[in-house]
DNA sequence: AATATATAAAGATATTTTTCTTTATTCTCA
DNA sequence: TGAGAATAAAGAAAAATATCTTTATATATT
């Protein structure tokens, strides 16, 4: 199977990860210079903002396509429309969101998402007196509908905000239903086809973080 | 200044950030383990289970201080025991929380945190109608209160969920008021002092992650 | 117009993290 | 009791990422 593909399809540019992260957080620095009235921003003033260093900001940017006049920087109008087409915020994806709970709540009520290329159009959940209500216009379904729904409709990406003892089986139905990508915030390892990207976003690993280096402080 | 000191003080440890990161989910793991009953799990039964390397696991568990039996694998008491003593859930930090709007709500009223090491013991709005009401126990205050209990109580911890607006201004009162780690889920880089721990989980990255594969899946 | 300077960009190096190899242990099963 | 097999552990290699260095360019200043 390997050997009849001529190479391997090499995905087109295979930007880092780390970069990736980095970019909406360029996005947001831009538009709040945009906003000030900044024409131009420089590679090292991008860094002193956002804490990081030079060279490496000059690398990420090199990945957006905007190349930067010596002395100017790069013009603002030029980076922010670049990172909204790097980040998709133009191609809007939709998103069903599977837990209606406090946290998914939260990321339906969510306002930054609209604008971030992705949009929760609907909400679906096992609880009876969820069914038919609204969180910030997005309706709350039950489980049933999601198949009908998700078929009829072009969903791409599945966030998951169940307990995490009813992850597992969310996301084999969201297979199922042809989802694209899943976006797990339930603290368990997901299995699923490999085609499927997910996405794990473990807030417990930040409080990790948080409480190793508190500990290490101490011990120093 | 550092001329005067020996060498570097070197943290006793520095376990790699990403073995950190992981050690949660090891835990959950196994405790999930033993209340099926598990006397005994092996690197490689967990690799598979969290769709890790085995030997990455090994390298990982090192850091527990655990040593395993050849062809038995690690006892799940000891690691559980292990895990939880790493990850500091048993001397409790005390956190405040700044923002109590949804996120805020949801990461308050979140149990997980609890049987984590963190326990959440206030919030803090500016919102007036918020003040004297209660999440889950937790009470939220005026914003002026924080100085006079930050002080009294050993707070160790802030969590920062305003707009992202208000979070530079939010921190700098929490490192007033003499927090040690600061948690932050606005979009925004904080400016803090060295010595303050700064933990960001920006969401953001993670959906620009989602969409940025979900491109290259469809132009390859 | 000439010079000094800040900058982008490309290349090289260093560091961190993961994966691969090897070795030795000890338990299981014949 | 002994051969075989699965495993932990330590070391080496590889990959990914971040930082440092150099070069060339364009711009503001004199
Ligand atoms: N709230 C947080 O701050 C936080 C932090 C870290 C992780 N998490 C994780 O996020 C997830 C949700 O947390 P939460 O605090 O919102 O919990 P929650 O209990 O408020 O919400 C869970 C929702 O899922 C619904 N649900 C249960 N089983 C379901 C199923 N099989 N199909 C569809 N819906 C189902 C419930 O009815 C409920 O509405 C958990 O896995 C939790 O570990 C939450
Ligand atoms: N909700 C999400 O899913 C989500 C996702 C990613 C990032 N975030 C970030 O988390 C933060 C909070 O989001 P949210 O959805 O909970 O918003 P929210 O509006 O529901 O909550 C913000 C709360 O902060 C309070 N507040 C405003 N200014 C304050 C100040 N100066 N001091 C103290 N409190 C103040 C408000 O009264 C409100 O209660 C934002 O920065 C947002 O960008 C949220």
């Amino acid at each position: 199977m390997e050997s009849l593909t001529i190479t391997t399809p090499k995905k087109q540019q295979a930007v880092p990860e780390p970069t990736v992260r980095r970019m909406p957080q360029y996005l947001h620095l831009v538009r709040a210079l945009r906003e000030k009235g900044d024409m131009y921003v420089s590679a090292p003033v991008i860094a002193r903002m956002l804490g990081l260093d030079p060279t490496q900001v000059v690398k990420d940017m090199a990945y957006t396509g905007v190349s930067g006049k010596t002395r100017i920087g790069f013009s603002t109008e030029e980076l922010q429309l670049a990172l909204e087409d790097f980040l998709g915020y133009n191609r809007k994806h939709e998103a069903f969101l599977v837990g209606a709970g406090y946290l998914g709540s939260a990321l339906i009520q969510y306002q930054g998402f609209r604008e971030a290329g992705m949009k929760i159009v609907a909400a679906f959940d096992t609880d009876k007196r969820k069914f038919g209500t609204e969180i910030q216009g997005v309706p709350v379904f039950s489980l049933e509908k999601f198949r009908d729904l998700a078929s009829r409709l072009h969903i791409s990406i599945g966030i998951i905000t169940t307990p995490a003892g009813a992850a597992q089986s969310v996301a084999d139905l969201m297979v199922v239903w042809g989802i694209k990508a899943i976006w797990n915030f339930a603290p368990v390892a997901l299995k699923v086809p490999d085609q499927i990207i997910v996405q794990d976003t473990h807030i417990y690993a930040n409080l990790a973080v948080i409480i190793n280096k508190l500990g290490q402080q101490k011990n120093s």
